[in-house]
RNA sequence: GUGGAUGUAGCUCAGCUGGUAGAGCGCGGGAUUGUGGAUCCCGAUGUCGCGGGUUCAAGCCCCGUCUUCCACCCCA
């Protein structure tokens, strides 16, 4: 039969998985190193969980289906919606406010194409049971030294307020929900189109189109986070608005105190298809022109209705989600991929049948010490097992033939270098351990 | 869901206006049998995505289908 994936999933062979594996790796240290404890949920949901919690979009895109038992089931969409269940849940055994954070596979049965894919791994950071604007800033303050934990000096979060755009549309003059919603949009639309395309598509969703116009007018694609803050609340009219400009600023405040001033800016365009969120959004754009159409790579924002809709009690909730293959995909498009450990430094050779047991205790005794070390499983001529050794990128072959087990010893191999030496079995292991490190 | 491309050895690709396939890399073997990476020599690689059609003849033309990719929509 032909071996074949799904559309839209892929394998991680080595070369990929390794430097993703190192990824993941230090995205938990750093969530946790921010006082977020982990949590797993199951990949599969009851439909009715997960339905109508992301808009029409969101829904088509879902993967449903019915299971033996015939019932109606999906594959999770996103992290937060499962979250919020657990937290209505489980909110009598759980202490809130809850920090948690998940790296987990999700499923969208969206068209892929570049840096979309149907199965891909979010990295989420929550913080459930508090709406305050230190609560938004540790979240934004974890997902940006997730950034710096993983070197991307190129990436900038645009930061906004759902009750900013909707306080400008309101005090123009657009009272609908659904007409604010599209233009909410078409807004966002302002960094690919050009303002008059956006004003057109406005106009045709019936907003007149001298609101469009001054609507725009309160609009520059990007502009520094207080500037731009500033110019947003002169423009303010009613408590809503002024508040959501408030709380805006003074997450900025409190960001810019933790030291990650300098990567997050005000963006009025930022609207967020997601339904549930409610107050402050935000997406990391990654500024390379060669990979700016590839998306957000980063974003989240404030979701204070979502664990309301499964108990009676309203539990606000902020959160931020990684999107790890989309961003891999675009570190790998840049050649900033970092170098995975996908090569096992210390390659033994095994001489012959004989000499089999030396070479795995040697392996024992440098493993016990905390090196990485591989034993040859095929045998053959010894050239050959260097030639091995080689591809597989080790960096130094140990050789035990009869004489060197006779003698007590092993010969170690430099394979970049192309010295070697002979050592006696007791100061071996702190000698590979000084050849691995050994620079050329 | 809409639109546009793509599909040839393991990989990246070439194949002129139709006449039953090539390169590089990789892979296997070798250059006096306890030493790799460089070089050299030799060698194997393919139902040319799949199914139909046109033709004396199709990798090349036509239709369908699947795959991958790109744009829109939306999103991580």
């Amino acid at each position: 039969m032909e071996p074949r994936t799904l559309k839209g999933f892929r394998d991680y062979l080595p070369a990929i998985e390794a430097p993703r594996k190192a990824m993941i790796r230090a995205i938990e240290a750093t969530f946790e190193c921010h006082g977020f404890v982990p949590l797993q949920t199951p990949a599969l949901e009851y439909l009715e969980t997960l339905a109508g919690k992301y808009g029409d979009e969101g829904d088509k895109l879902l993967y449903r289906f019915a299971d033996h038992g015939a019932r109606d089931v999906a594959l999770r969409y996103d992290l937060t919606v499962p979250l919020a269940r657990v937290v209505a849940q489980h909110r009598g055994e759980l202490q809130l406010p809850l920090r948690r954070y998940q790296v987990a596979p999700v499923w969208r049965a969206d068209k892929p194409q570049r840096g979309r894919f149907r199965e891909f791994v979010q990295c989420d950071a929550d913080i459930a049971g508090v709406d305050s604007a230190i609560a938004d800033a540790e979240v934004l303050c974890a997902g940006l030294a997730v950034l710096d934990a993983l070197h991307i000096d190129g990436a900038r979060l645009h930061l906004n307020h759902r009750g900013v755009l909707f306080g400008l549309l309101r005090t123009a003059g657009v009272a609908d929900l659904a007409l604010q919603l599209a233009s909410i949009r078409a807004i966002d639309k302002l960094d690919k189109i050009p303002a008059h395309a956006v004003r057109a598509e406005m106009v045709g969703h019936g907003v007149p189109d001298e609101v469009a116009g001054a609507v725009l007018a309160r609009f520059t694609t990007e502009r520094p986070a207080l500037e731009g803050l500033d110019a947003a609340l002169s423009t303010a009219s009613d408590a809503a608005t002024f508040e959501a400009v408030a709380r805006l600023r003074r997450v900025v405040e409190l960001v810019t105190a933790a030291g990650h001033g300098d990567r997050i800016v005000f963006d009025p365009t930022i609207a967020r298809g997601l339904d549930y969120y409610t107050g402050l959004i935000y997406e990391t754009r990654l500024t390379d022109a060669r990979v700016a159409g590839i998306g957000a790579v980063m974003s989240g924002g404030r979701y204070d209705g979502l664990i309301g809709l499964f108990c009676k009690d309203a539990i606000p909730a902020v959160g931020i989600s990684l999107g790890l293959d989309r961003l891999l995909a675009a570190l790998v498009e840049l050649g900033l991929a970092a170098d995975g450990d996908a090569r096992v430094p210390v390659y033994v050779t095994v001489f012959d049948p004989s000499t089999a047991q030396a070479a795995l205790g040697l392996a024992g005794r440098l493993r016990a010490a905390g090196l990485r070390a591989e034993v040859d499983a095929v045998g053959g001529k010894l050239g050959k097992q260097l030639e091995r050794a080689s591809k597989r990128g080790a960096r130094v072959a140990a050789i035990v033939g009869p004489e060197e087990v006779a003698a007590q010893t092993v010969v170690l191999k430099d394979l970049r270098r192309g010295v070697q030496e002979r050592f006696a079995l007791e100061t071996v292991t702190q000698a590979t351990r000084e050849w691995i490190e050994r620079p050329d």
